[in-house]
DNA sequence: TTTCTAGTTCTTAAAATAAAGAACCAAAAA
DNA sequence: TTTTTGGTTCTTTATTTTAAGAACTAGAAA
């Protein structure tokens, strides 16, 4: 009985034991790591390295805990590294890599994407300046929402610094 | 020689006139509209009702001006009805509908992709929650970014109230 | 009543994305 | 030197996305 609770609750591959549990978080975490544009096996793998009990994990443990290929746990493993929102680890005597997230990277993430949103307020003024005075309600709706953006995003970077200074 | 930069510098299709700047800053709004899901075609229509010189287009100066298939016009102006980025407008006497870019929306737009943000920082702290004490350092930092995710997400309505009350 | 207009819907095709599997490879271990 | 480990790279396949084109349709106009 309680081995069956243990086999519904526990899923151990070769060292890295996770639970049910934690599995649905890391799908849950790995849609939303999926918006901002990368691929499932990606937002997955950053996903387990916040869910998973120990926070390094090499390639094997990775690929056996996600059920992927070696070449989409390379591939995505690259990307990740590239964009920085992975590191690694060596340990002394072994060849592996212990790949872990780079949380510190999250809040330049976040800064980054309002940056992102920013520059559509940018475009967006672009856009404003050619338009024909013979639009004034549209322009002047428009040139409203331009303003909203802009005042909004002047803001954050003040935000993040009394953040900063308060904690 | 006018001619030729006439030629070069404007685009007319049946009625709707645009000229090649216009274009250029519709791909460009097209892309970034891109990313936030929307179809190539959906991400085009809206742009260009922003940019055109006339911002109530028919469903053929639409699809003629972006060289855009029935089926893909038809398409696409649907999901932007639905998701409520565009809307339309009739003329009596006239059975065609003319479509326009629903300004008002965007505000309501970028609280919601907030709001998504926000989402992400709550699932954070259901992973914070079932995380092992194991991990102490990890735990901290992870902590810490989820604090001031929920500090910026939970300032940022406040700049929305503060701009309305200000303009 | 028939025809036309303003689209919609269905089927197909092209292109892009995602990932599997096998072959491969460099460095370390045996 | 050979073998093993820890991956990488290449080729192929499956799936999804995007849009084209043709057939179709409801309501208005003739």
């Amino acid at each position: 009985m309680l081995n069956q609770i243990q086999k519904k609750m526990e899923n151990t591959i070769n060292g890295l034991s996770i639970t049910d549990q934690q599995l649905q978080l890391v799908e849950k975490l790995g849609l939303m790591f999926e918006t901002p544009g990368f691929q499932p096996a990606a937002a997955r793998i950053m996903a387990l390295l916040m869910v998973s009990d120990r926070v390094e994990l090499t390639f094997d443990e990775i690929r056996e805990t996600l059920q992927l290929s070696k070449s989409a746990t390379s591939n995505a493993i690259n990307l990740l590294l590239t964009v920085q929102k992975i590191d690694y680890i060596t340990k002394p005597g072994d060849r592996k890599r212990y790949f872990r997230s780079v949380i510190a990277q999250w809040k330049d993430g976040m800064k980054d994407k309002f940056k992102e949103m920013e520059k559509l307020g940018n475009v967006m003024r672009e856009v404003l300046e050619q338009r024909p005075a013979s639009t004034p309600e549209f322009n002047k709706n428009f040139s409203e929402m331009i303003s909203l953006m802009e005042y909004i995003f002047q803001e954050i970077p003040k935000l993040f610094k009394s953040w900063e200074e308060n904690r």
